[in-house]
DNA sequence: CCCTATGATTTCGG
DNA sequence: CCGAAATCATAGGG
């Protein structure tokens, strides 16, 4: 036991010279005990010890050879265990230290990024998927899809730098871990690494490593980001949309005033019409709301406008009917409809929307008005569905001014088609919102609309 | 260069 | 997530 106690002491100091190399050689022999009859073992643990310390002066066949015969040196194992039982202790006081590697924050959020832009994510495609949207753009005639694909092809560009690089470092800290793994592998022969050290190692590297990646990371997040405002930022600089888109849309616009909420699909079709996208749709309806309840009385002259515009437009449909159920009696003109005059006991104007609107309807079973039945749905609609409208009757081309004819006729609806202000905005009611086109309030003014009418925003 | 129109974005409420 | 409202930023006309 005595001589144990001698042993450890003095691997104690060995061992932790061992550690951070400087001791150079072995301490003396410790002092202060009879030693008379260990000498000779002493003498031979300090040169093991020494051999061990100076094993990395030496060169490699040399020190080759000078493991092997410490390997099979007879003190060896009993050294090597007390060794590892000195590294144990101190082993635990490091570990204590520096604990588990907290989950980085920055680096969650790069990664995020990263993966929210599609460029850490799945392969989805890569280049092929940016040679087909680039395909895509150059056949359809969407001018903003144009810019898109080159987002999207430097976007990919990016993304295959991204993955190229992290590939690089990823085969790197593989390569050097192993690499490290199996020196301190085949070092823990000759000194006391244990398992878990090789771990911590090798955790240490991946650290080391990974805060590589995230300069990578950092890099490509910049990069996206100035791509992103070179790019997608660019959509501020806004296109006006196309005279014919605008007028599309103003034409389902005013023919759904009461209820100027396209339905998804709807608006889909209005995209595909307009050759814009149904965000945009959505965009410009909402603009467009906000702004004729604004100021109703600025929107005026175009309400008459797409009201005339498509009561023409419905005109054509339903032009051949008029014209041949009556040609030369247009004042009455529900003598050949069921139409219950005492349901219809509106004001004037709406009433000769309503004459006419069942003209149309009536005659014209092809108008499947989104809300039939509804009569006030059909009065809202004369000024008018031409949506429908439109298309049942884009053949029909002459009769045009016999309608005007019998529109005139009908009196005082010139209005709608002299553009006068006579347009009502039907369902809005005066709170600012559009309420259900099933339950209409009375007519209200266009100029007398909620606020200010005139005003604009003069703020 | 100013002013208005207009498409897009942001903010806020349901 | 949708829509209202406010706001931003540019287009486009004079």
């Amino acid at each position: 036991m005595d001589e144990q106690a001698r042993i450890m002491q003095t691997l104690g100091g060995v061992s932790l010279a061992g550690h951070s190399v400087q001791g150079g050689m072995a301490l003396p022999p410790p002092h202060g005990h009879d030693g008379t009859d260990g000498d000779g073992r002493k003498q031979d643990i300090g040169d093991i010890l020494h051999q061990i310390m100076t094993i990395t002066d030496q060169s490699l066949d040399e020190a080759q050879a000078k493991k092997h015969g410490l390997n099979c040196h007879r003190m060896k194992p009993a050294l090597f265990s007390v060794l590892c039982e000195i590294k144990e202790k101190t082993g635990l006081s490091i570990r204590g230290a520096q604990e588990e590697d907290p989950p980085d924050p920055q680096l969650m959020r790069l990664d995020n990024m990263l993966l929210a832009e599609g460029v850490a994510g799945p392969e989805k495609g890569g280049g092929s998927a940016a040679a087909a949207a680039a395909a895509a753009a150059a056949g359809s005639p969407t001018d903003n899809s144009i810019e898109h694909s080159d987002y999207r092809a430097k976007l990919s560009q990016i993304r295959q730098i991204y993955h190229t690089e992290l590939e690089k470092y990823e085969q790197a800290c593989n390569e050097f871990t192993t690499h490290v793994m199996n020196l301190l592998r085949e070092q823990s022969r000759t000194r006391p690494i244990s398992p878990k050290e090789i771990e911590r190692m090798v955790s240490i590297i991946h650290r080391k490593f990974s805060s590589i990646q995230m300069q990578l990371k950092q890099s490509t997040c910049e990069a996206v980001m100035i791509l992103r405002s070179r790019f997608l930022d660019a959509r501020r600089k806004r296109r006006n949309f196309s005279k014919q888109a605008t007028e599309i849309l103003n034409e389902y616009f005013y023919s759904h005033l009461s209820n100027p909420y396209p339905s998804e699909e709807a608006k889909e079709e209005l995209a595909k019409k307009c050759s814009i996208t149904v965000s945009q749709v959505s965009n410009w309806f909402g603009n467009k709301r906000i702004r004729y309840k604004k100021n109703i009385g600025k929107f005026q002259e175009e309400a008459n406008l797409y009201a005339a515009k498509t009561a023409v437009t419905a005109a054509h449909a339903a032009a051949a009917a008029v014209q041949n159920s009556q040609t030369n009696s247009p004042t009455t003109p529900n003598s050949g409809f069921q139409m219950k005059d005492e349901e219809f006991q509106l004001d004037s104007a709406e009433n000769k929307n309503t004459l006419l609107t069942n003209m149309f309807t009536g005659s014209s079973g092809s108008f499947n008005l989104p809300n039939s039945g509804d009569l006030f749905m059909s009065m809202q609609n004369l000024n008018g569905d031409s949506y429908q409208g439109a298309q049942v009757g884009a053949n029909v081309q002459s009769q045009v001014d016999t309608l005007r004819h019998v529109i005139s006729q009908t009196a005082g609806y010139n209005d709608v088609l002299g553009g006068n202000p006579m347009y009502s905005p039907h369902g809005l009611n005066g709170n600012g919102g559009w309420q259900d086109a099933t339950t209409p309030s009375s007519v209200i003014s266009p100029t007398e609309g909620p606020g200010s009418v005139h005003s604009d925003t003069s703020n």
